[in-house]
DNA sequence: CTTATTGCAAACCATTTGCATCCGG
DNA sequence: CCGGATGCAAATGGTTTGCAATAAG
């Protein structure tokens, strides 16, 4: 997989980004941030840079072997709290952004209609709240 | 709303706070970023220093005046990226990532009953595309 | 061999912090 | 008046860049 992508588009398979990968393998499903995959990667090949890491899974993003994952509710963007709850669309072209009133949680059966004007080539989204352990313990 | 949100919560109401309210109000619908709101609360309040703005929006966030919002893309975690999309269940307490198998934009109905024992409190999303005008304009 | 890739150090830049001043209640 | 709020300057910390050394093909 990690091989026959890198070098189809004349990228060359190094020993850091096959461990860069390996990693990310053994943690299917949990997120990582740069600073977890360096530590990670070190324990094997201590001599590793973090820069590599942020160059690595940039390039790994372009060539649909990774994805961003949206984590925390913090966010460099804020707008004013009035009314319902909503989302947007963002044009990766111009960057403007369009208010989409339905929500998804309150309001599944709007959205799939919804401003079919737009079109949607991905998304992000991440819900909030407390797992069933921290809900028995009372840590919530 | 805004002096009544501080003042029962025994905070001041300022004239920055107001002024940095009306930008937002003035911008429904349109997420800004510190610096946005920086700039257009000077244009009537040059004095205004960018640390008010941060101070104040946490604030704002916190008495559920504002909310974050995510715009891009880019996030600082990765995770390797194989078979279906999914989303997250981050836990507010623990921290611990959980996977949501369904996809909302795959996969709605699936949504609604799956994992229940994620006690949900928010969640945000955002879906990224090209809008009409720019689909009108072959820029996508 | 040739040049993409790496690792280090320095640069960058958005956000936060320390602190003296200011002003809302 | 008193303590919360502000604004400036400096500190911080995650990410990026410049560049010489290294290694993939």
């Amino acid at each position: 997989m990690l091989r026959k992508r890198l070098s189809s588009r004349g990228y060359r398979v190094t020993l850091q980004r096959e461990l860069i990968y390996d990693v990310l393998k053994r943690n299917r499903g949990k997120p990582l941030c740069p600073e977890d995959i360096y530590e990670q990667a070190r324990e094997s090949y201590p001599e590793l840079g973090l820069t590599t890491v942020y160059r690595t899974m940039e390039l790994f993003c372009e060539l649909g072997l990774a994805q961003h994952v949206h984590l925390h509710e913090e966010a460099q963007y804020y707008e004013i709290l009035l009314g319902k709850h909503h989302h947007h669309l963002v044009c990766n072209s111009c960057g403007t952004v369009r208010v989409l009133e339905a929500c998804l949680i309150d309001d599944l059966k709007e959205l799939v209609r919804d401003d079919s004007d737009f079109l949607v080539t991905s998304h992000c989204m991440s819900l909030f709240g407390y797992c069933p352990d921290c809900l028995a313990g009372g840590k919530a």
